[in-house]
DNA sequence: ATCATATTCAACCTATCGGTTTATCAACGG
DNA sequence: CCGTTGATAAACCGATAGGTTGAATATGAT
């Protein structure tokens, strides 16, 4: 993996469980204890997810005692949605086949019903 | 990596090369070539990346004579899209501190300002 | 001091990623 | 038929991901 930011960002989210870490977090703050309770896993595999997380900026970890309450952190997704939101509705997909054509008419290709 | 869809889609644009054939193919179709030009690496290396990209969802690729022309598909942006606008706008950032405010009063620890 | 609890660190393992090189397949043009 | 061009397949490689177990650290409670 590349570690650009909307990169990592990316990397986080491609993993169901961290996608649940961050659902749950979005209900507000937890603990690593908490948040590992749902998942049949080690304590430390969701302690790594965590660390992919706050390396991501998805997450920051405050102190409280023993405990490391974690929190969302939107900043990120509003990068990540925004790269999206980029192509996401692009005029290209009628546009395209326009192209298409012109491109098989151009290369004298016009006898090829392919599509 | 998991391989549900919505997983499989933030894995694909965990990469900045991939996410750049996909800016390119917001302006139009391309063949494998032409996508791989600007790269400093392989066509096969590019290759492999559109497999991810097609295995995702991301990009459908025709036939025209020798060519395999790529074409954007928006529909797995659409889910990541809508995913990330779940948790991007959310209530929790000023009731995340009001709760930790909570949780440090009811285990009676109100002395520790440690935030 | 000692013990329990919450969390992290370190070492290890297997599988996958992202790249390479070489060989192969598919389609056109002489 | 043969050569060229576009693209994929296969084998390989080093690095990283995602999990494990066991030890260490930090804080609080007795």
């Amino acid at each position: 993996m590349s570690d650009d930011e909307l990169s990592r960002t990316f990397a986080a989210l491609a993993d169901p469980t961290r996608r649940a870490i961050l659902a749950r977090l979005a209900e507000g703050e937890a603990t690593v204890n908490e948040l590992a309770e749902p998942f049949d896993m080690s304590l430390q595999a969701v302690s790594k997810h965590l660390k992919v997380l706050e390396r991501a900026g998805l997450i920051t970890r405050g102190r409280d005692a023993q405990w490391r309450p974690c929190r969302l952190e939107t900043a990120p997704l509003e990068t990540a949605s925004a790269w999206i939101d980029r192509y996401r509705t692009h005029w290209s997909d009628r546009f395209d086949r326009l192209e298409r054509e012109i491109r098989r008419v151009e290369s004298g290709q016009e006898g090829h019903e392919h599509g």
